[in-house]
DNA sequence: CGTGGTACCGGAACCGGTTTCGGCGGCTCA
DNA sequence: TGAGCCGCCGAAACCGGTTCCGGTACCACG
């Protein structure tokens, strides 16, 4: 049982291969209507599946676009499929490769339209100049790309206003140690509406989060200096947990004691409780949006480069004291 | 500045493109060992990188592999790492296709060689059956595929002892709502381990961690009914999140009241706290076994199908009160 | 010295499409 | 009625490799 291929469909209709070719490709003037639709038909009925390998080598197209990713990250898991669902509706498919110190940075393999580069990666030596990239969510603008990127600053500012609206004006902010993903232009954004509602956040309030296996850093050894803030800003889900968990050392509720807002995983958070505020990283239309626009740019014309932001908005959680149990005040300690 | 081909260095050598071809394939004897090393210098001289697509047609392999992943899932993002890195070595490529209820299970789009399908992903219709496929992580053995999974039960019997030696006897398990990827099996592994220590745990300790936006459920009601475990076991990610928040607002610290163990990812873990003890999920190893027993399959001959379980070990966090900070015990309330 | 075998290589077909070029028939227009 | 044009289609080249088939040169052997 071989595969149909395009010369059987051209026999069955008794036409030759380049007007059957015609006949199946999109909007082809070289072919009469009539002929057409008979050999749309046959190809139907045979079960016709152009290869589409063969198409590739013929047309220099393989209706393929690669995402680079940070080897030894996995943030950006939700961006490609945001992606993936893209891409399968343009007729394209994506392929994932790793990049990083260690990854080898050879350019072999299958010839793809185009790239999406997330996080901190790079595009690798002996990448093709002329076919177009789409950074996501890297603040950079070195290269000549387009950006697709998340409203971070804004982001951070609605985390501050929440807290401010709280009363919460003693807190924190957290940024992970690697200070990367936009985590800073948060933490700006957050100190920003605190600025606004003037309660001046000092530097000695924004805390880095220690990195696996440290001495608890940052939170931890804030709170053990007897630092007692109202309210958290997390800016990476990571830092989050770790805001959990540094808060439930010192005795403290969420949100009872403190406030604790995060950016990132809207379901993580949720899970976290439900008093949590949350300002969703948009992250599926990171990657949908990356893949639209590095579409338009393989099959059409040469645009210049543009940033484009995505807005967000925070999700408040659970006003406090809202759960459902009220056994709390009976614990122990 | 065309790419150039293989009759570029059949030109430049003097050779047929026939011979060219023989020389630069691994170890074919027909082709003559001087004249091998001649084409080979030329071949790399001349920049020459053999055209995938060209490969691919007329020898039917693409030298990709595809992994299906559950649609709206991620935690499958590390397995995918480690695939990638096992399958750059061996010369392969992966393709990640989304796969639920919503995806389009058209089969368009490249040929692929064969099939990673990890956690409830199935093979799509029209998959060609010819084409071997290695399942990652789900204790499914309906399907004749070979299949790479975390050793569950063991995960579970550690962490159960690990808490059974801190005379943690009055622990609770919790669960995701979907009761899927071995959690079940985990759960059963901690129950047998304290059976063991003659501690049964009643089904009343196994609790269902709530799912998105539910009132809390799971640990959040059992702490409101005035249960008071002194450990517990958190069978994936989200439930040890889930259970950093339900302990943290029932004022119950980790770990002097309530010794948390939990399976999944260690980075995570370890951001929740130096104390926390973590069974990692293997998951690197889980994309690197599948994909070398799925190139394995593609390239060699039809061999039985075969269950592949990988160890896990237990990673005990930090001795409880040895973090740096001492000032802990004049926290208010 | 003729023959068989082997090692090595060249020519050409082939994979399955797309695209260029040329030809044929019917139309319009002079 | 003949020249020219246009719409439609067929033949063949082409993309860049792999592989089948056959041919030559050189060796050993009878």
């Amino acid at each position: 049982m071989r595969r149909v291929t395009l010369a059987d469909v051209a026999r069955a209709a008794g036409v030759a291969k380049a007007t059957a070719s015609r006949a199946l490709s999109a909007d082809n003037p070289e072919v009469g209507a009539a002929t057409r639709v008979r050999i749309r038909e046959i190809a139907a009925e045979l079960g016709y599946q152009p290869s589409v390998v063969a198409q590739a080598l013929s047309t220099g197209r393989v209706r393929l676009i690669v995402l680079f990713v940070p080897a030894a990250e996995t943030g950006w898991a939700q961006v490609l499929s945001g992606a993936m669902a893209e891409a399968e509706q343009r007729g394209y498919q994506v392929l994932v490769r790793p990049l990083g110190a260690d990854a080898p940075q050879d350019q072999a393999g299958l010839p793809v339209d185009g790239a999406v580069l997330v996080g901190r990666a790079r595009v690798p030596a002996g990448w093709d100049a002329s076919r177009p990239v789409v950074i996501v969510d890297e603040d950079l603008s070195d290269a000549d790309a387009t950006v697709v990127r998340t409203a971070n600053w804004s982001a951070g500012y609605q985390a501050g206003r929440h807290l401010v609206e709280q009363h919460r004006t003693s807190a924190v902010v957290l940024v992970p140690h690697h200070r990367a993903g936009g985590a800073q232009a948060r933490a700006a954004g957050c100190q920003a509406a605190f600025a606004e509602a003037g309660a001046e956040l000092p530097s000695g309030r924004v805390l880095e989060a220690g990195r696996d296996a440290e001495p608890r850093a940052g939170l931890d050894a804030a709170l053990g200096r007897g630092l007692r803030p109202d309210g958290v800003f997390a800016c990476t889900d990571e830092t989050a947990v770790a805001a959990l968990g540094s808060l439930g050392r010192a005795g403290l509720r969420v949100p009872e004691d403190v406030a604790l807002v995060c950016f990132g995983d809207e379901h993580l958070a949720r899970q976290a409780g439900p008093s949590l505020a949350v300002v969703p990283r948009p992250v599926a239309e990171l990657g949908a949006r990356a893949v639209q626009l590095l579409v338009r740019a393989i099959e059409g014309a040469a645009e210049p480069p543009e940033v484009h932001e995505l807005p967000v908005r925070l999700v408040a959680g659970v006003p406090q004291g809202r759960s459902e149990h009220a056994a709390r005040g009976s614990v122990s300690a």
